[in-house]
DNA sequence: GTTGCCGGGAG
DNA sequence: CTCCCGGCAAC
């Protein structure tokens, strides 16, 4: 978009900086607004600020309970309205004014001669990643913070940092990964379970927004208001019908943190604590059967259901057990299969685990569907993969597609009747085009060269991975059409239903899909009318008429936006 | 002016 | 890889 439209000019508005707690412990949040007196001010809302200065700090994760006895005065619960514990934990945002003395993050103090209490959320940079502990001890003469971070699935580490070494803000950080923490956290606020790690205390710091190394930092941070949170939480809950989670033990879920209060000392807040890891493992594992995985998906991640008894239209269910891939028709049977081939009858209990092994799936076995990429109403038949695909068709993720080995996409049609397809299209191009590299491009280009790739996967990849092409009208040579020869007979199209991932598939691996695509490619399927439209530009795609995230969410909560968005990358989330 | 996103670059 | 952003085309 346009330079120079950027959060520039927002100033600190957003900036991610952390400010004390009444525990002196430090605390994330984004900076909402800054009170300069008026004498003061610029007439771009740009710094210019004094000692006076105040800034509200809205801390990132809420707690029910106020700061009365924090340094400064101030403090603006916003809803008191109660309702489930956990929920009024997330209602009640916390917004305090600091001064800027008492700030630290950038711009403002920084940790130097700051004084960590145990307990304190910290990050420091561990086997070259960013890893997020907590304070064991600080002493300051030595300069030496132990920290016990839990990294990954191993048990947690303690180690000696110093002071320097550890961040109170995430410097950087995907949006998937604070989703993940997130969720975590919406573990323990849901109450899934009962006791279970004796987690420490979590403070949740999540990403950071302004001045790490790159320039311009779009300031923000994520709000995370409730629709976000709630997503969150019922991901987490999705994600608890996997098997092999192990994430009931994982997942700390203290007592405390669905009081939500932080006030009590050294306990923090109810943040989302380093589920990171933990979460982390979860999906592996939770996904080692489906060739999926959810590392790449923060799309999609849609409000609804899941927690909603598995329901309408044919489906089957799978049991999801490590490598056992059998169906059955009813929920009984598959019960009853996974209690007899993997749990063991010992087990009949009133709250069967069985449960958490087996998955719902569409008849045609066709776990993911596409159809929900673009409306969020019918619930993904699979829990397991709700929150991946809900909004993301699997093709267009790319760990999905990677795991694969192949990609393979819905509409793929392996007719072997007609390796020729034509394809020919409309599509004159140009060859100076960016986008010649792109296979597809080249392909289309010359009709007759044929176009030989084969067995090279990662070809396609790059630009599949980041952008889901636009189904309907051809832009460009769409891939829809393309055509991959996998040097002999058995030639193998797809046609993207809306995107672009091109086959290199022995046919022996295809996986059973129902062909219900004729014969003909034609990116149209979907799209209304023909697909030949005017190839408007030749090389870039067309701007699809859905709003995507930037638009639909607006700057002030870019964390909600898809990756792809947050990259500047083709929509995910809201395909054309 | 705003959006969408490609291409390329940093880490 | 992941993440960020310049810059440009489409609105
Ligand atoms: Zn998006």
């Amino acid at each position: 978009m346009s330079t120079g439209r950027r959060l520039a000019k927002r100033s600190i508005i957003g900036t991610r900086v952390s400010a004390p707690g009444p525990d002196g412990i430090w605390y994330s949040g984004v900076i909402e607004e800054v009170k300069t007196p008026s004498y003061n001010l610029s007439p771009t809302d740009c710094i210019n600020l004094t000692s006076d200065t105040r800034y509200k700090v809205r801390f990132d994760f809420k707690t029910s309970t106020d700061f009365d006895d924090a340094p400064t005065t101030n403090t603006t619960p916003i809803a008191d309205i109660m309702i489930s514990p956990s929920q009024s934990v997330r209602r009640n945002a916390m917004k305090k004014e600091f001064s800027e003395s008492e700030l630290i993050g950038p711009g403002f103090c920084t940790l130097d001669g700051k004084q960590l209490l145990p307990g304190q959320r910290v990050f420091i940079t561990h086997n070259g990643r960013e890893t997020s502990g907590d304070v064991i001890t600080h002493d300051r003469e030595k300069d030496e913070v132990i920290v016990k971070i839990s990294c990954g699935n191993e048990e947690p580490l303690e180690l000696k940092k110093r002071l320097e070494e550890t961040r109170l803000l995430e410097s950087r950080r995907s949006a998937r990964l604070s989703n993940l923490d997130r969720d975590t956290d919406f573990a323990r606020l849901a109450d899934m379970g009962g006791e279970r790690r004796k987690a420490s205390e979590k403070i949740d710091v999540p990403y950071y927004t302004n001045s790490n190394s790159r320039k311009r930092r779009t300031s923000f941070s994520e709000e995370y208001d409730e629709m976000n949170e709630c997503k969150a939480a019922l991901l987490l809950m999705s994600l608890s019908h996997s098997p092999k989670s192990g994430w009931q033990t994982m997942l700390g879920s203290s007592p405390g943190s669905s009081s939500a209060s932080w006030s009590s000392g050294t306990s923090s807040p109810p943040l989302s604590d380093d589920g990171q890891s933990a979460t982390q493992l979860l999906i592996d594992n939770s996904h080692r059967n489906r060739t999926t995985s959810l590392s790449t998906s923060d799309e999609g991640i849609v409000m609804d259901d899941d927690t909603s008894p598995r329901k309408r239209r044919a489906s089957r269910f799978k049991c999801t057990w490590k490598t056992c891939n059998v169906t059955k028709a009813t929920k009984d049977d598959i019960e009853r299969h996974i209690r007899q081939s993997h749990i063991g009858p010992k087990k009949s209990r009133q709250s069967p685990e069985e449960e958490f092994y087996y998955t719902e799936i569409e008849d045609c076995d066709e776990d993911d569907d596409e159809t929900l990429a673009n409306s969020k109403a019918p619930s993904p038949p699979s829990p397991t993969l709700s929150h991946r695909d809900m909004a993301r068709p699997p093709h267009e993720d790319p760990e999905y597609q990677r795991q694969n080995g192949f990609y393979r996409q819905q509409c793929v049609i392996k007719s072997p009747s007609q390796s020729n397809i034509s394809q020919n299209n409309n599509f004159q191009k140009n060859p100076t085009s960016p986008l010649a590299h792109h296979n597809y491009n080249t392909a289309y280009n010359n009709p007759k060269t044929s176009y030989n790739h084969h067995s090279s996967p990662v070809s396609p990849t790059k630009h599949a991975r980041y952008s889901p092409r636009p189904s309907t009208s051809a832009p460009y040579p769409s891939p829809s059409s393309y055509v991959h020869h996998s040097n002999n007979n058995s030639t193998q199209y797809l046609t993207g239903y809306n995107t672009q991932n091109v086959t290199i598939t022995p046919s022996s691996s295809m996986s059973s899909f129902n062909n219900r695509m004729p014969t003909t490619i034609h990116s149209s399927n979907c799209s209304p009318t023909n697909s030949n439209k005017s190839p408007q530009s030749p090389n870039r795609r067309p701007r699809g008429e859905s709003k995507k995230c930037r638009k639909v969410y607006g700057m002030d909560r870019k964390g909600e936006w898809c990756t792809q968005c947050k990259w500047k990358k083709a929509c995910s989330r809201f395909s054309d």
